[in-house]
DNA sequence: GATTTTAGTTGATCTAGATCAAGTTGTGGC
DNA sequence: GCCACAACTTGATCTAGATCAACTAAAATC
């Protein structure tokens, strides 16, 4: 199973990428799949130029009124949620291509903060219009309730790993998919830069940051990985996904 | 927070009752908020008379194809994703008035199981056809938007539980929203059965059988709640929010 | 209504991962 | 280029919850 179901790119929101209109031409960016030409055009009209987010900088926070949805046009999101007692959980690591703000939608205020983990680019789309639209296009419809429902399956996943599997099995199954994800988008999956702190890793994967260190030091004696601080080199990718296969939790 | 959002029933994903037509007439069981007489007949013409599942039994299965949502119209539903080693994980307990199956919209088939944990009653919401109306039915559209929101909220809140909660706490959280989802439906908030067992409590909650049990006991001795078999009473409610509040995970 | 089966409790022990602690490395700011 | 702070590693110890085991109680089944 993958905890943060690799999908190829054209499908995981909105694909396509030209710079034609400024730098966040919806027509190509933030394209669904099946639109024709004037489709595309109204699509144009609604969705705002892009946005950047410095490293560091909140997308959006929890209790925030809702307007929009973002994609991600270019960067890296963590998105977290954090209990009355201060305690954070970070429900999501999001890359290009992936669509924030989805949780909002239920009671019209941000469930969640949304902050950038390096420099960052988003496309905004006001979800009144994108709704309205959907109304006029099938297709446009559809694929919002299918990215929400990858959404859902995705977090299944994440339950699954979390009410299941041992420290060593989370690592390799959050290693294996970053390495998937990157790969669909035309990176290195068997190099990577990780954006996140270990403790984020931690909150993620239910577990301390000391135990990820340990843990990916581990991996490194073994000969599964090379890790250079936040570089990550995955040597031997059929034992790691041995380690997840084989897991009798 | 609450690992299952408590929802008053008319939010939750259809409403009403009356026993017109059959036994599931959409026009007041399945009704969402703010639809017109039109608009009520014609969704009464999609919906599918209530078909009953008996305990045990599932309505569905994870790779079946997908072609509707349910509604719980009565009863009370498992879901639960098993990875490819057979482990399983409960992904939530569904009772009257929610919905089913929103995680299969993704592939176009089941990722989960459903799984009747008492006798009980459900409405077929052939998703093509309901798609095929909200177009021309914003108020419906926004509510499946909606719905499927609160469902990925959901998940993050079980999330946190998972992933920062020791045993009292999530045991004391599953009480709670029990308890609260119970209150909406008009049952008694403080004294109601459990439908599953100590094994499928701790499949959610990410324990063994034996620590659900040990810590049902622990809060019967500290004269929070009172356990006979699957029969719960909660004593002190207070006691219990306390433990939540208080955590420092 | 007796019997087999399944669900639940409780105790004893073990262990994965948390916690505490000390040191190292890396990074951003001036 | 130096300083201060944040991120990371590694070791020692502790503990919540898992595991193993034995027993009891409640349902199904015949």
């Amino acid at each position: 199973m993958s905890i943060q179901t690799p999908i190829p790119v054209r499908d995981v929101s909105f694909r396509g990428l030209r710079q034609s209109c400024s730098n966040c031409s919806l027509r190509e960016l933030c394209l669904p799949v099946g639109l024709n030409q004037d489709e595309l055009r109204q699509l144009d009209t609604i969705i705002s130029q892009g946005r950047p987010i410095k490293r560091g900088e909140a997308l959006y926070r929890a209790g925030e009124p809702f307007r929009s949805l973002y994609a991600v046009r270019l960067g890296f999101f963590k998105a977290s949620v954090i209990s009355e007692d201060g305690r954070e959980q970070v429900t999501g690591f999001h890359m290009t291509g992936e669509l924030l703000g989805m949780d909002a939608i239920s009671t019209d205020f941000h469930t969640c903060d949304a902050i950038a983990l390096e420099d960052s680019e988003v496309c905004e789309l006001p979800f009144g219009d994108i709704e309205t639209l959907a109304r006029d296009v099938p297709a446009l419809q559809h694929h919002l309730y299918k990215v929400m429902s990858r959404e859902i399956v995705r977090d299944h996943g994440v339950m699954l790993l979390l009410g299941n599997m041992k420290a060593e099995e989370r690592l390799a199954a959050f290693l294996l998919n970053l390495s998937q994800r990157f790969a669909v988008r035309g990176y290195s999956a068997m190099s990577f830069h990780l954006r996140m702190t270990r403790e984020e890793i931690g909150s993620y994967l239910g577990l301390k940051l000391e135990t990820v260190s340990r843990t990916l030091s581990k991996f490194q004696d073994q000969g599964y990985i090379k890790v250079q601080n936040r570089l990550i080199e995955l040597v031997d990718v059929d034992s790691l996904k041995r380690l997840l296969n084989s897991c009798q939790g």
